[in-house]
DNA sequence: CTAAAAATACCTGAATGGAGGTAGTGCATC
DNA sequence: GATGCACTACCTCCATTCAGGTATTTTTAG
């Protein structure tokens, strides 16, 4: 038997996938937990052969969660679920040890046929995902998964930035120079290799540095 | 016997809610697509009770589709689903005939409140979305609902811009002068009200205006 | 056909952004 | 106690953006 867990926040998702498997007769839904916390508790106990781990979780980003599962437990499968398919994530998340990687616009067949690939030990991407991550592998060497680290001040800048304000209102916002506004936003570009604020703003999403 | 319909491309949430529901001896799923030609060709012979209708289809946006449905049923209770809680969405769902507007992190419970509600006439709106349309009533009389209509070619600059092009570049990319595009750029953060690139996309966004 | 809407082009001046620096201070770790 | 990092501040120069116009030509709709 299949011991399958299930980190998610939503019930629709959980619902859904009982629903995909319950004619399923080799899987079993163990466990079923809606935050970070409550997955490491049960982990500490457990060992489902497969974790689908939602990457938007309230309580932690779901990145990070993989790699938290990843310090004591290196035999579950852990298969990423997201609503849209970023592919900058996907290289992240491999490297965290994650072993898959799940649109939740899925069929049930994608799932099971992830279900099965990865218990061989197998990678499973989910069919577009793939496609994007092969788009850049082609491209250069590319600095995959290399996700910039940002400061505290940086990460405050780069929120006031996507709200709109324009650098002296930061400066006002945060009680320091414009200059300084101007340099952190400077270390930001040169740090996620963009030229101007639009692109900054579209890496940061997609690298998910920002809410 | 209340007849309930799901349009919603994702089998995942089609299935969620099936199981939601699923213990619920006076409801019955009687149709479920994924396509907006699909819903309306059922609902052409068909008039469900309440219409479950995720506002991310493929083929047309789910605020167009709810107003062609209103076209020839005025039965039907039509409730919105959408996974992220996009207030400025909300108002004008209702106005385009819409009952209710529910999150796709909901509980069972919240679901089946929400199906008893607009059985009975009223609206139901999911408890987040509720207080972010009650915070714009308080803020002035806020123009909701009133979502500017785009021209052909201020879409096609304001993409563009997306993107991350400055404007002598998408100048160069449509052919016409950069004064023009400049032009339509203002046009744009007019219609928008606001007063900054940041803001203009920030604000499409919310209006679905981008991809 | 005609009026309205959309698309085009142009101008100016002030403000902001972007690329290129330099440099001091505090803090931690090594 | 030195090296590195984060944070701070300052400077210049040029490109771009923004706010305020005006105005002609195409489309589109009635």
């Amino acid at each position: 038997m299949i011991r399958l867990m299930i980190i998610d926040d939503h019930p629709l998702v959980a619902g859904g996938i009982a629903m995909m498997l319950k004619d399923e007769p080799g899987l079993l839904i163990a466990e079923n937990v809606t935050t970070a916390a409550e997955a490491l508790f049960y982990l500490s106990e457990n060992t489902p052969d497969i974790i689908l781990l939602d990457l938007n979780l309230p309580d932690m980003d779901g990145m990070r969660l993989c790699g938290e599962i990843r310090k004591t437990n290196s035999v579950s499968r852990i298969i990423a679920l997201t609503s849209t398919n970023e592919s900058s994530i996907i290289a992240q998340f491999l490297k965290f040890g994650g072993n898959g990687y799940l649109l939740k616009n899925m069929e049930r067949e994608e799932l099971l046929s992830a279900v099965s690939q990865v218990l061989k030990g197998k990678i499973y991407l989910s069919t577009a995902a793939g496609e994007k991550l092969l788009e850049q592998f082609t491209g250069v060497d590319a600095a995959i998964g290399a996700v910039p680290v940002l400061t505290r001040r940086e990460k405050e800048v780069l929120t006031l930035l996507d709200k709109g304000l324009t650098g002296p209102q930061i400066a006002e916002n945060l009680f320091i120079s414009h200059y300084t506004v101007e340099t952190h936003r400077k270390n930001l570009m040169q740090k996620l290799n963009v030229n101007n604020l639009q692109q900054l703003l579209r890496i940061s999403r997609e690298y998910r540095l920002l809410g």
